[in-house]
DNA sequence: CTGAAAGCGCTTACAG
DNA sequence: CTGAAAGCGCTTACAG
């Protein structure tokens, strides 16, 4: 029997190959001075036995875990997975592991969530902080991704020029009464997507803020859009999807057509909005690159902060750069387009690919 | 300045008091015999010098992360929230933080995935497994959700039992002819929920698997569903709320009264199923008991490897101790019945609060 | 280019 | 009941 059963440490690759086991971890991190073959051969080796390195033993050493933490508003908004992928993604890239809390829409929570994710030992915390929380000083490196308007921001996509983008859209097809739905007037996101709207032509626009519906189960009140419609609204331009769909579906459930009477609009381009029929317009944001802005801002903020391999990170002295926020750009997705823009025939629903966005 | 800028750590607590670290050690623990006026002075002076465990040192010294990991199948998948909380919630009741990683829909990536986190060094895995995957042995104790069909299986819904659940509900209503919707005949949740669905009155029900909808910005063609209308079609049975939705708006916009002429039903009870109008009767899962039981059949798996302090986790010979399968049984959320049930006047819409469930 | 040694912070037999 | 000591597996000056 060859294989080996149990982890194998430095000092087992060293014992076999009569080196140190210094000489090892050089050749292995291609540090230290070792000359080609040596490190040659402890590589093979350490392959060839299975090495895996212990992280823990590493961590304590470096006094690095190289796992940051992700605090989420509430784990059950529909936009989380995207979020938590696209972290997950530019964390991997630099080498970091992401431990996921959820402040379940709790400012206190937010707080517990921050606290349990420092005594676990990450080296940092990526906030989406709960809309009308300010983050306080930590005692650990920290990178906010909310909206622009959010004080100490780090990086967000520009809500507002979203908002431009989908109502110029919908002036473009021809629409001279457009509502605005919203269901959260505390919100910043929420306000800047209303803001960007409202921007393009203040006289054709109505905002309208809808009830939440918080929890599962509770359907809440009707948005009366048959009414609005009956006033002369032909579009419905909304802070998300899910708002959009709760529209969509109140409309077509009182005969009113989409996209043939009325346009529908969301945000957020989550999968839902491609699913309904007719699909919806929707403004996405570029979560890769917003979450590669944030990690990288994180680790900066990491290798910059106070902690020296012999002194491990201290607490309540450690700042960020103080970097310039970053908006990054939404792109508009069009599916839908009303009769006077789009050819007559069909359904009058166009759907653009991927390929076919505009800024 | 009273406040200590550095972490402070088991050494400096001693001193502090004159005392040994290991006297420290088992106070903190509550391990070691240590007399009451001892242990009490330790914990106070500890919590005001703000003591935080290292969790680095424990794990290399003990062999245990005390983290687990989550594999799931695909992050966009809308249920992910949900899993990914329970699971969450489930593991830190027993001191464990959870990492979570992405299959994204492809098993050589979920395999990947695995060992990311064994390097990572996890003390177990839970793996929602990507439809038709068979978890190998992976040499570290693993626990898998999916549906009783899968060989392997530690804990699932009972997604048969749902099935009959909506059907039977649907029959009493007066339906006499269901069209059962599914979207991966190759999943064995989805086989499940059909296959119980088609087992209370195979004669009045049928069949569709329509196309799946796997990127965004693809819609995919209709469903045709108001030809089955016209064929005599009066409800609509899906396999997920996703699906559900799609029937609901092309129903509703080729002018079907729902839920006053057709009924449509989903599964997993996702926030969306609330928010659209009308609101879809559908199947909930117990999610906080399947990861409960999930997480129970893990740590048990991780406390009885093979693991000592003093040699940690072997590769290749940890085995589970073959637990029964357990089916966690699911539950009906009624939001729609039609106008043969309902109490006649409004808009024969009747939604049944979190209290009005029957099983 | 290579190695011996110290030390990260904890826990755990073991001795007193 | 308390303490001295070893050791988890690594990395990093430092010496040779």
């Amino acid at each position: 029997m060859t294989a080996p059963r149990i982890r194998p440490n430095l000092t087992q690759i060293a014992a076999r190959l009569n080196v140190s086991v210094a000489t090892v971890s050089n050749a292995l991190s291609g540090k230290g001075r070792v000359s080609p073959e040596v490190a040659e051969r402890i590589k093979a080796t350490a392959s060839e036995m299975g090495y895996v390195p212990a992280r823990a033993a590493r961590a304590l050493r470096t006094g690095r875990s190289h796992v940051i933490g992700l605090v989420l508003p509430d784990i059950s908004n529909p936009l989380f997975p995207q979020i938590a992928r696209a972290i997950e993604q530019a964390a991997a890239n630099v080498g970091y592991a992401v431990l996921i809390a959820d402040a379940r829409d709790d400012v206190s929570m937010q707080t517990e969530a921050i606290e349990r994710l420092l005594e676990r030992g990450v080296d940092g915390i990526v906030v989406v902080p709960r809309r009308g929380s300010r983050i306080a000083e930590i005692g650990s490196p920290v990178a906010v991704i909310d909206s622009p308007s959010t004080p100490g921001n780090t990086v967000s996509a520009d809500h507002w020029q979203g908002g431009r983008l989908v109502m110029s859209h919908l002036l473009s097809l021809g629409h001279r009464k457009v509502l605005i739905l919203g269901n959260d007037p505390t919100s910043n996101v929420q306000n800047d997507r209303v803001g960007g709207m409202r921007s393009c032509h203040p006289h054709v626009v109505e905002v309208m803020w809808a009830e939440r519906i918080e929890r599962q189960g509770e359907p809440g009140q009707p948005l009366r859009l048959a009414e609005k419609f009956a006033q002369g609204f032909t579009a419905f331009a909304t802070v998300s999807d899910l708002l959009a769909i709760r529209a969509l579906t109140e409309l077509l459930g009182a005969g009113i057509g989409v996209p043939e009477q009325a346009s529908v609009s969301g945000f957020d381009d989550l999968l839902w909005s491609s699913v309904v029929r007719p699909a919806l317009t929707t403004v996405r944001m570029d979560l890769p690159l917003i979450a590669e802005r944030a990690i990288t801002a994180l680790t900066d903020a990491i290798e910059h902060s106070l902690a020296t391999p012999e002194r491990p990170l201290s607490f309540g002295s450690v700042k960020l750069a103080a970097p310039a926020l970053e908006r990054v750009p939404m792109t508009l997705v069009v599916r839908q387009t009303t009769a006077r823009a789009s050819d007559a025939g069909t359904a009058n629903i166009k759907t653009v690919q991927h390929g076919g966005r505009y800024q």
